[in-house]
DNA sequence: AATCCGGGGTT
DNA sequence: AACCCAGGATT
């Protein structure tokens, strides 16, 4: 008869075991830097490791510490972030490497509960690094985790009640090592990616087929327990792209809508995606008695987000005079060269619409 | 407690 | 089309 601590011990023993076996060589699992795992963790929120690995690579190579990060410029950030979306981590990286090395001598603090009110940091990234860094014995919780504990011990809170979180976080802190916390966090979440996977799990090579609730009762495809679907609205943007030779205008988002603080057209929204001529707008308007040209009207394109579905139209009007120009710059508006236009942070639909309208510029020199 | 915030890969 | 990814901040 077993006690209730060796089956502990089992789970963990066994977790780890599996992982020596089965890891992926990671670059940030080599080291013991703590802003190289922070960066890795901020990076992989919400994302794969596949997509978030060129990042890394792009990020250590450019900022190889953190006083690099912290001295560089938010744009030259954003810019290295393009493409990887919720930006706000990016913007509360380059905060947090600033207090990082302004206010903690370039050196993280040591502890889960300090970790905790730096910006970007949450329950899950706190214990990363606290774990992976510092060896506090403190249960990292990401999407890996809730799957695994709530299979392998049928746990079945709702992951959509915020309560969830403490009797994950409470049932894992059970079972982490004190020994071993970096190993068993780690452990965890690669045998919830790679093994104990969302849609068919590998039951039949699996270290806990004799112990697994889920596998017992059949229960993998409803574990864990999840109730509420994020809802999804739909968006009707029109971009105006004001061209005047090899320059665009582009305006910086701000506020709190999506895309905060990268660049973008001018941009009206409506119920729908109209034709050039049902479009009011007083400087559109303005700028056609002036002499601009409507030169393309593009088709409309499907953007998806997690909760929006986007649908984009581009209008490029060559605004032909330097009053049109001027006129533009009194809108806000901020000419780029097409070359510079490179080096500043876009949502990834308009430096999609950029390369194909300039490729097809090209086709046509060609 | 509910909502917002990206982009991409899998099924 | 639905799901979900090494989640956190704001309302």
């Amino acid at each position: 008869m077993e006690n209730s601590t060796s089956n502990k011990q089992h789970f963990s023993n066994t977790l780890i075991n599996w992982y020596h076996q089965n890891k992926r060589n990671l670059p940030w699992r080599n080291t013991t830097s703590a802003y190289h795992i922070w960066l890795s963790e901020i990076i992989l929120q919400q994302t794969r490791v596949s997509q978030g690995l060129p990042y890394y690579q792009q990020f250590t190579e450019k900022f190889p510490t953190i006083q690099d990060l912290a001295n560089a410029q938010e744009d030259e950030v954003m810019r290295t972030w393009q493409g990887l979306g919720y930006y706000s981590r990016a913007r509360n990286l380059h905060k947090c490497a600033k207090i990082i090395t302004e206010n903690f001598l370039g050196k993280f603090p040591e502890s889960y509960k300090e970790l905790l009110k730096l910006p970007g940091i949450g329950p899950y990234t706190g214990a990363a690094i606290a774990s992976f860094a510092f060896k506090e014995p403190v249960p990292a919780i990401d999407g890996n985790a809730y799957r695994v504990l709530s299979r392998v011990f049928g746990l079945d809170h709702d992951l959509s009640e915020s309560k969830t979180f403490r009797k994950f976080f409470e049932a894992s802190g059970q079972l982490i090592p004190d020994n071993n916390p970096d190993d068993y966090n780690q452990a965890i979440m690669e045998f919830g990616a790679m093994h104990c996977t969302p849609k068919n799990p590998n039951c039949q090579e699996c270290p806990f087929i004799s112990s697994c609730f889920a596998y017992e009762n059949n229960q993998q495809h409803l574990l864990p327990v999840k109730t509420k679907k994020t809802k999804v609205s739909k968006r009707h943007m029109n971009y105006l792209v004001f061209r005047h030779a090899d320059t665009f205008f582009m305006k910086q988002r701000s506020g709190k809508d999506i895309w905060q603080g990268l660049y973008d057209f001018y941009c009206l929204e409506s119920e729908n995606n109209p034709d050039i001529n049902e479009i009011e707008d007083k400087l559109l308007f303005s700028l056609l008695n002036s002499g601009a040209i409507v030169e393309h009207e593009s088709t409309v394109y499907k953007h998806v987000l997690s909760h929006r579905q986007l649908f984009i139209r581009f209008y490029v009007i060559d605004v032909q005079s330097s009053a049109n120009v001027q006129m533009l710059e009194q809108s806000d508006l901020i000419a780029f060269e097409k070359e510079t236009l490179e080096e500043i942070p876009k949502p990834i639909i308009i430096d999609k619409f950029l390369k194909i309208y300039n490729g097809e510029q090209n086709l046509l020199i060609l």
